[in-house]
DNA sequence: GAGTTCTTATTTGTGTACAAATAACCGACG
DNA sequence: CGTCGGTTATTTGTACACAAATAAGAACTC
């Protein structure tokens, strides 16, 4: 079950419900609430009840507060006694070290414990490209900011090393949010034009098994990215000024 | 204060009355308890109990479950419904792939964000020399884990980049383990002098301002280190073989 | 004697009541 | 009118009692 499925699902109680333990129910809490921060459900300063999530979800607050708790120190969340769970604000100057990190990581993720390429791998981009052709049609910034996350999961299966797969996802979903946040309306049919462009690039990469060229692809774009971030947004635009 | 000052006091549960805040009472209780896994207090395959825990902290259950739980995600305890919280075993394959990325790593932080050398960079790594000499005067294993993790911080200090920092702590505090585990009692002055000349090497290049030249000799002594495990333990030793 | 099933002790997970802390509100006072 | 101080409402933090799950041991059966 991918984390659209579990975010869709208009009941998290039932699915809570019918896991059978500790365990799932905590991995279902978390991508939720991961999900809907990383999808602007909950933007940037939203303040979150435990009582009202606990209530929604259908549980108490112990087994929430553990996954608000990891997602405070996974840095989406800050947690205050007698203020509340405040979904954390997106600063261009922090963001500016993870994505200095996160171009280096991605060209790792092109030579560490490169997976050998098979069908399912195949598939998997082909159906990638198959949504990119689909959100050009009809730019749409949920379809998008989804297809965008869904793209960086199928990115992540090019290595096969775990410790770099679990850095690499942690900082994504630190970083993810702001585009959403920063990107004009305006501006939103030529970001898609890009990002469809860059899924068509590394999905032929893949294909031909060149893993390396995939990764400096992406680099290359997450590099131009952030760049038209910064050019875009010198002034405060519900950022930080840092 | 230092890790030390915090795993030496003998009653942490003075430490946490004089805390102000809940953030502050969590930090020790983490620190206190990493600390005494990576520094073999509970060996892999130990069984805490979360009451006596508690009882020692003079806390509930609580906020130190918190603790717990953080150092679950980190991946040095694992807990379970009616089994209870084990430390982790050291995994020679898992760690495999840790240490390819922790080379990749240590390369990035001479490269990002490079701090300017100051007097306070070059008195950190002189005391570290200092107790790099003592040591190899009287090889211990608890004090060379002391100095290692003390070496570890002030080489992190080399970048300003925080996720950096962030993701090479974590990934350190994962492996640091498995030289206490593996390293047998013979083997200990010969691991101390390659540690102990690692220290004044690096140094030296940090005294220099060559951050760069730091990192490749840091890369290269992880590397050898990790082929001295490896070929010195290919059967098990405690170890899973995975 | 071996195997199986039930019992029980132990441990973490969950629910809930209360404490602590913060911030907003309100009123008194200069 | 502004400012300072106290009051109160709200929120997270903590303590504790109980539920759920697991594993070890006892007892029973074949």
């Amino acid at each position: 079950m991918t984390d659209q499925d579990v975010t869709a699902s208009s009941d998290v109680a039932d699915l809570l419900s019918q896991a059978s333990s500790a365990q799932e129910r905590f991995q279902i809490m978390y991508s939720v609430l991961r999900d809907r921060i990383c999808m602007l459900v909950y933007p940037p300063g939203t303040q979150l009840s435990e009582e009202a999530l606990a209530s929604e979800f259908g549980v108490s607050r112990s087994p929430l507060r553990k996954a608000l708790q990891i997602l405070e120190a996974d840095g989406l969340l800050l947690s205050q006694q007698g203020v509340g769970t405040l979904v954390t604000e997106v600063d261009l100057q922090e963001l500016a070290q993870v994505y200095e990190l996160r171009l280096e990581l991605n060209e790792l993720t092109g030579r560490l414990c490169p997976r050998p390429p098979d069908r399912e791998l195949e598939t998997l981009f082909n159906g990638l490209k198959l949504r990119a052709e689909r959100l050009i049609a009809a730019p749409d910034r949920a379809v998008f900011a989804r297809l965008n996350i869904d793209f960086f999961h199928a990115f992540q299966q090019l290595t096969l090393n775990v410790p770099l797969q679990d850095v690499s996802e942690k900082l994504f979903y630190k970083t993810c949010r702001i585009w959403l946040t920063l990107i004009q309306e305006k501006d939103l049919p030529q970001e898609v034009a890009i990002f469809c462009g860059e899924i068509m690039e590394i999905a032929n990469a893949v294909r031909l098994g060149d893993f390396q060229a995939a990764a400096l692809i992406r680099r290359a774009h997450l590099s131009m990215g952030f760049n038209r971030l910064k050019t875009a947004t010198p002034q405060s635009s519900g950022l930080e000024s840092g």
